[in-house]
DNA sequence: GATGAATGAGTATTCATTCAT
DNA sequence: GATGAATGAATACTCATTCAT
């Protein structure tokens, strides 16, 4: 019994075509898909995609919902590893970007073609990583290695300075000295506690 | 002797279509607005946009252009009025946003539809406004009210910062205490010194 | 149960189009003929059009294809009636023109707003003359009625002239004259074998 | 002295003005040069350019003109050169030719884009070149060399055939050979006598 | 579940020409 | 002679969506 052989035949349809469009969507950007492209791609007439999706956005809505809940179902595994708190940190941070096969850690979302398709995202993933994140803050508080109030605030701040500085690729050794030195302080940590960073993004 | 005397009367002509159009992308967004709408509100030919302007995409480029050298004004401004540093910090920031009669200081940038308006400007924007701000700042070390090293990088955090989590208007009292604190420690300045931004947004 | 019956609905409209599309382009030339206008002559909407064709020039590609198919045929009962030699040479010649209810033999192909048709026509109508006629000079040369070598060659200067003498309508009887004794002389027939010809332009 | 002093100033602007449209046509078709590009060239004003033409459709038509003006001078240099008289038949027909400094042989007139221009070429060609070719073979008609009636019109059928068969750079060994015993026939010429443009045209 | 024919509003851009100065 | 601002008709093509079968 495989773990699909319970989603009835519908419903692995449409979850192949999700597929299919999130991978458009990332490589061209949403708009720049067509309708007419996706179904082409899949194979299936025209009336068939509207049998499965209310409309073209809607199916962006359900390809980031898809792609969000893979990436928490990372960020979780990441919280639960066993590792330092320091390293949960940027780890869950991490695990929040689609996984690109031609192109490495600067991300395809940022390209201009992804504005819109970043920005939903950006905004959705805000409410599901914030949690988990304040965990692995609290617990990093009680470890005694962070000391800070206001955890969901701070963590925003992280995650937001994170996608704009980083994502774009585009960034110059100070601006990770600079971005440790942040996040420590905005964490309450010792100078230092954060800055296995750089060899991360070295690599 | 008016100080458009000396413009030809073509220079003139295309600083009104300028600004029809910057107020039409801001109110409809860019993507939203034809190039039918903006002769139809200028009263011109549809030759004699094309006159004017190499394509849509160059009025947009031309329209940023024009609200950041005004923008970059009200900032220089700033930077050589007789305030304290920390409001010249802040004064500076605000002093990047666009004038809206309609809209309060919740930015008509910050809506879907001008997703792509604002971030060419965001792009541009710190290109101009990290060196006014590094100014300020370094002015700032001098007199001993911050104390900081790489400070580009920092005024470059700062700014981010500054637009993602308070532009789009959805922001709580805490985000702003923790604003405020994350800022302090960014520059090295004491506790209290930013706490007055508190009045300012509240008001 | 009619000839058509086993053709798809799509295919018959089609079909129709390409009717509609062939007549305005010989009527007003392609480049005159704007899509706005097949439509609206064909009573569809802009999307349907698109659906049929990729793009204009796509639909002249096709409107010359069927036009040639359907010249081709008669080119082709032509080489198989029972008529003598020189009749059928002439015979298959002037079956490659397109039937006009308004114009007569003075063809419209020859209009300047026809260049660009005719030019496409041209260079597609060689490919398929050639073949069946050098057929029958073949046959001719077996008859000794005929006798020349390097046939293909020698049918193409005879497809090219007629074309350039003939279909613009301006030429005089001398002109009908030195061709069929340039014919004659091409195809290494006696004097006189073509000289019939004269007769059916004549009228 | 020099041999345009005394040609009025605005007299050798327009012939400037016309090089350049010549040139433009020839690289680009007439079609796809646009006045705005041929007055950014010329370094003029829009006004300027319908000041020395009436519209683009008469500039062409001028172009054209000048072109032949330069070529039948050519021409007439071949006739009177003391050449034998078949080669005099051929240069002659060479003579009619745009030089090109880029391409060869195979013309640029052949390309699509330049039918316009080549169709009008041609018809305006033929009025000037059949007289000064009809004397030559009338002389070679004296001479013994050649021997027909009817001699504008064979010389209009030599010139249409070379054109269509030549210009555009596609033709086999064996189009050429038949090409030369169509017009030793035509003329009526001992066969061998026109051999000779085998090597003209291998080179 | 699945098809594919049909829709039609929407859009940016080109370009020859005119004419007041 | 020369300028350049202004015109506006013309045009091909896109695309999300619907719906009868």
């Amino acid at each position: 019994m495989d773990g699909q052989s319970n989603l009835k035949k519908g419903q692995r349809r449409k979850i192949e075509l999700l597929k299919i469009a999130y991978r458009m969507f990332l490589d061209k950007g949403y708009e720049n898909t067509s309708v007419d492209e996706i179904i082409e791609e899949a194979g299936i007439a025209k009336g068939t995609y509207y049998y499965y999706f209310k409309s073209k956005e809607q199916t962006l809505e359900e390809v980031i919902d898809m792609m969000l809940d893979a990436e928490e179902v990372k960020a979780r595994a990441v919280m639960n590893a066993p590792l330092p708190i320091p390293q949960k940190v940027v780890g869950v941070i991490a695990s929040f970007r689609p996984e690109s096969e031609e192109m490495g850690f600067a991300d395809e979302l940022h390209r201009p073609e992804n504005l819109i398709m970043h920005d939903k995202i950006q905004k959705k993933l805000l409410t599901r990583l914030i949690p988990i994140l304040s965990d692995i803050v609290r617990a990093g508080n009680e470890e005694g290695i962070f000391n800070c109030e206001d955890i969901p605030e701070r963590v925003k701040i992280i995650i937001v300075l994170a996608n704009e500085l980083f994502d774009s690729g585009e960034f110059t050794p100070k601006d990770i000295i600079v971005f440790i030195d942040t996040i420590e302080k905005i964490l309450g940590a010792a100078p230092g506690t954060m800055s296995f960073i750089t060899q991360l993004i070295n690599n």
